[in-house]
RNA sequence: GCCGCCGUAGCUCAGGGGUAGAGCACUUCCUUGGUAAGGAAGGGGUCGACAGUUCAAAUCUGUCCGGCGGCUCCA
C-alpha cells in the first residue's frame, strides 16, 4: 500500500494508506489532538474512526469551536436514539439532525412520552456514554443496508436509503447499537459531556402533513457543562421577558376565549403606548412624504378576485355577504389604495404617490399557529404603498430602506436583510420578476448593504426584500419588509400621463416598517423586558405619597402632570412607602415621585429612578422639564 | 388543521368520585409609616362549555372552546 502525504500543524507526513486519524494520531504523539471532534481533510469533514481517502491538509475542529456543535448534537441525538429504542422496545427511528440550538429525533412509537419519561431517557443516555464507545463508520451497500433495516422493521430508514439513490450508504456504530448516517461523529461518546432533553412534539414524518405524525424529542448539548448553563439561563431569561406574560403583568393587552382566538383586545396601557408609536410613526411618514389615508375592512369579492387575492390568497380571508353581494375582509390594504389612485387622471408630476395607513387586517392563520400578539388573526400593518414610474423604483426602494434603518436605530434594533425570490404559485411572467428582483438588488447594493438570497420565498405578487431585526437576545423577527408589485397595476389598470401626453403604466411598492403594531409591540416588549424608555412608556411616573397627609398635594402633582401631557399614575392608598415601590417596581415605572410632607411644603417632588436611584428632591418644574428632554431625545 | 400537554377565585397555583383551598389582589377597620411588601377582619369560584357514565362528577369518558410546545405557514 503507498503512503499519503498529509499536511497538519505546518509538517508534512507520510501516512500509510487506509489509516484513521486516530490511528495517526497514535503514531504521532507530539502533536496535539486532545478535544478535537472531527476535521477538515482539504475542506471536507472527516471523523477519527474514519480512513482517510486521500492525502491533503488537515485542520482540526476543536470542541470549542463553533462547528464543533452540530457533531456534538448530532452524535448526542444518536445516544438518545439508542436510549429509546432501550427503554421502549419497538420504537421506530426515522431521522435527528443537529439544530440550530440543539437536535431533534423523530421516533414512531406506539408509547406516547411523557416530559417524565426524557428524564428516564436522560438517566440511560449517561448510561450508554459511560460504555464510551468508538462512534465507527462502515460503508455498507444500499442492498445490504436496506435488508438489515427491514429485518429490524425500521421502515423509514429503508424508505430513507430508496431516496438516497446510491448505491453505498455510512453507517455508524456505538456498541450494538447502529444508524444511517452520514455523519461526522465525535470520536468517543465521553465527548459527549452537557446535554439536555428539553420537550416532545409532534412532527409530521418529512414535514408533509399527509404522512403519519410523529414525535418528536428535542434536545440540545454543548461542548462544556457551563456553556449548557449558559444556554439554559438564557432561555429562562427569555421565559421572564415573554411579552405574554408581561403583557398580563403590565396590563397591556388580553385575549378572551369568548372574543375569539386570535384578536387582541388593548387595555388602557397597552393603548398608550401603542398610540404614542402610531402618532410618532404618522409623523415621520408626513416628514417623508406620504399621504395618509384610510380604506374600508370590507370590500367586494369581486374585487378580491381581479387582484388575484382570490385565486392566491383566499384560504386566509374571511367572506361575508351584503345583501345579495359577497364580500371579503381585508388581509391586505392595497386595493383601497388602488382606488385611490384610479379616483383621478394621475400626471407623471404627481409621482410617485405614497399612501400610507396603518390599517387593520385579518388572516386566517391555523389555529396551531397563535402565538400571543406575534402570531395573530386581526391584526394593523403600518402598511404604505408607493406608485411610481418604474425609472423612480430604485430610488424609492432606497428610500424605504433608509426609513427603516431610521427606525431600527430609534430602537436599538440591530437588523438583517433578505431578498426572497418569485415561489411556485405566482402571477407576472418571469420577464417581471427578474426586472423587479433586480430592482431590489441593486438598490442594496447601492446602499452597500449586504443580504442574503431566499429563493422562492417571495409574495405571490412580487419579490421583497425582508428586515429581520434582532433583539437585545439575539433573537430574528420578522418585520419590515419592502415588496415589488408590477402585477397589480396590471390587474387594474393603473395609469399615469407622461411627459410625452401618452398613458403608461406605473409600478408599485408594498412596504411595511414595523410589520404589524401588534408583533412589533409584543418584539419591544421583549427587547426592552417591560422597561420601555421614557418616550413609549404606558406609565412614565408614580406619584406616590408617603402617608394621608399628603394625598392633597399628590394629587395636584399628578394633575399637573397629566395637564403637561406626560403619563402619570397617583398611587395615593394608605399604604407604606416601601410597599408602593416594591409594586410599581414590578411595573417597571421609569420614574417614582415620593411626596411627603416635606415635598408638599416646598412644591417639590423626591424622584426615584426605574434603576434604584434616588435623586435629590427638586421642583415639580425641574423634574417636568426633565423628563420632557429625555422623552425628546428618545432616549433608550 | 395535525400530535402531545394543559384549563380550579382578578393573578399565581395546590387538591381531586361524596359537592373547594393557599398566597397576592379586592373591601372595611387599625396604623400615618420616608425609598423592595405593617396588622386584623371580610367578600369572592355553577373547578373552560356542553353531553354521557354513576346513587353521587370539579374529579371518569366524549365533543367543543381556549392556552402552551412543536409540525406547517407568515406581518
Amino acid at each position: 500500500m503507498s503512503n499519503l502525504s498529509v499536511h497538519i500543524d505546518g509538517r508534512e507526513l507520510s501516512v500509510p494508506a487506509g489509516q484513521t486519524l486516530n490511528d495517526f494520531f497514535k503514531d504521532h504523539e507530539d502533536l496535539r489532538n486532545h478535544d478535537a471532534v472531527a476535521a477538515y481533510l482539504d475542506g471536507e469533514v472527516i471523523d477519527f474512526h474514519t480512513a482517510l481517502p486521500h492525502g491533503g491538509t488537515i485542520r482540526l475542529i476543536m470542541a470549542d469551536s463553533p462547528e464543533a456543535l452540530p457533531i456534538i448534537r448530532h452524535s448526542t441525538a444518536h445516544v438518545m436514539a439508542e436510549a429509546v429504542q432501550r427503554l421502549f422496545p419497538g420504537t421506530k427511528v426515522t431521522i435527528g439532525p443537529p439544530i440550530e440550538n440543539g437536535f431533534y429525533y423523530d421516533f414512531d412509537s406506539e408509547h406516547v412520552f411523557t416530559p417524565e419519561d426524557l428524564r428516564a431517557i436522560e438517566k440511560e443516555m449517561k448510561n450508554i456514554i459511560k460504555r464510551n464507545d468508538i462512534f465507527e463508520r462502515s460503508m455498507v451497500s444500499s442492498e445490504e443496508a436496506k435488508r438489515i433495516f427491514r429485518e429490524k422493521n425500521e421502515d423509514y430508514k429503508v424508505e430513507l436509503i430508496e431516496d438516497l439513490g446510491v448505491d453505498e450508504v455510512s453507517f455508524y456504530t456505538q456498541g450494538e447499537w447502529f444508524d444511517l448516517c452520514r455523519g461526522p461523529h465525535v470520536p468517543r461518546a465521553k465527548r459527549i459531556k452537557a446535554f439536555k432533553l428539553m420537550s416532545v412534539a409532534g412532527a409530521y414524518w418529512r414535514g408533509d402533513e399527509n404522512r403519519k405524525m410523529l414525535q418528536r424529542i428535542y434536545g440540545t448539548a454543548f461542548a462544556t457543562k457551563e456553556e449548557l448553563d449558559e444556554y439554559l439561563n438564557f432561555l429562562e431569561e427569555a421565559k421572564k421577558r415573554d411579552h405574554r406574560v408581561l403583557g398580563k403583568q403590565l396590563e397591556l393587552f388580553m385575549f378572551n376565549d369568548e372574543a375569539g382566538a386570535g384578536f387582541p383586545i388593548f387595555l388602557p396601557r397597552g393603548m398608550r403606548l401603542r398610540t404614542v408609536l402610531e402618532e410618532w410613526e404618522k409623523k415621520e411618514h408626513y416628514k417623508r412624504g406620504y399621504e395618509i389615508v384610510s380604506g374600508p375592512t370590507l370590500l367586494k369579492q369581486d374585487l378580491w378576485v381581479r387582484s388575484g387575492h382570490w385565486d392566491h390568497y383566499r384560504e386566509n380571508m374571511y367572506f361575508t355577504q351584503i345583501d345579495e353581494t359577497g364580500y371579503g375582509v381585508k388581509p391586505m390594504n392595497c386595493l383601497s389604495h388602488m382606488l385611490i389612485f384610479k379616483s383621478k387622471t394621475r400626471s407623471f408630476r404627481d409621482l410617485p404617490q405614497r399612501y400610507f395607513e396603518l390599517g387593520l387586517v385579518h388572516r386566517h392563520e391555523m389555529s396551531g399557529v397563535l402565538n400571543g400578539l406575534l402570531r395573530v388573526r386581526a391584526f394593523t400593518q403600518d402598511d404604505a404603498h408607493i406608485i411610481c414610474m418604474p425609472e423612480q423604483l430604485p430610488g424609492e426602494i432606497k428610500g424605504v430602506i433608509r426609513f427603516v434603518q431610521d427606525v431600527m436605530n430609534i430602537f436599538g434594533f440591530d437588523y438583517k436583510l433578505e431578498i426572497s425570490t418569485r415561489p411556485e404559485k405566482a402571477i407576472g411572467d418571469d420577464e417581471i420578476w427578474e426586472q423587479a428582483t433586480n430592482a431590489l438588488k441593486s438598490a442594496l447594493d447601492d446602499l452597500d448593504l449586504p443580504y442574503e438570497i431566499n429563493e422562492g420565498d417571495g409574495a405571490f405578487y412580487g419579490p421583497k426584500i425582508d428586515v429581520k431585526l434582532m433583539d437585545c437576545l439575539k433573537r430574528e423577527w420578522q418585520c419590515a419588509t419592502v415588496q415589488c408589485d408590477f402585477a397589480l397595476p396590471e390587474r387594474f389598470e393603473l395609469e399615469y400621463v407622461g411627459s410625452d401626453n401618452a398613458t403608461h403604466r406605473p409600478v408599485m411598492i408594498h412596504r411595511v416598517i414595523l410589520g404589524s403594531v401588534e408583533r412589533f409591540l409584543g418584539v419591544l416588549t421583549e427587547h426592552f423586558a417591560g422597561a420601555f424608555p421614557l418616550w413609549i412608556s404606558p406609565v412614565q411616573a408614580v406619584v406616590m405619597t408617603i402617608s394621608e397627609k399628603s394625598v392633597d398635594y399628590g394629587h395636584k402633582v399628578a394633575e399637573t402632570m397629566q395637564a403637561a401631557g406626560f403619563r402619570v399614575e397617583a398611587d395615593l392608598r394608605d399604604e407604606k412607602i416601601g410597599k408602593k415601590i416594591a409594586e410599581w417596581r414590578e411595573q417597571k415605572v421609569p420614574y417614582m415621585l415620593v411626596v411627603g410632607e416635606k415635598e408638599a411644603q416646598e412644591n417639590r417632588v423626591a424622584p426615584r429612578t426605574r434603576s434604584g436611584e434616588t435623586l435629590e428632591p427638586m421642583s415639580l418644574s425641574d423634574f417636568m422639564q426633565r423628563m420632557q428632554s429625555e422623552v425628546d431625545s428618545k432616549a433608550l
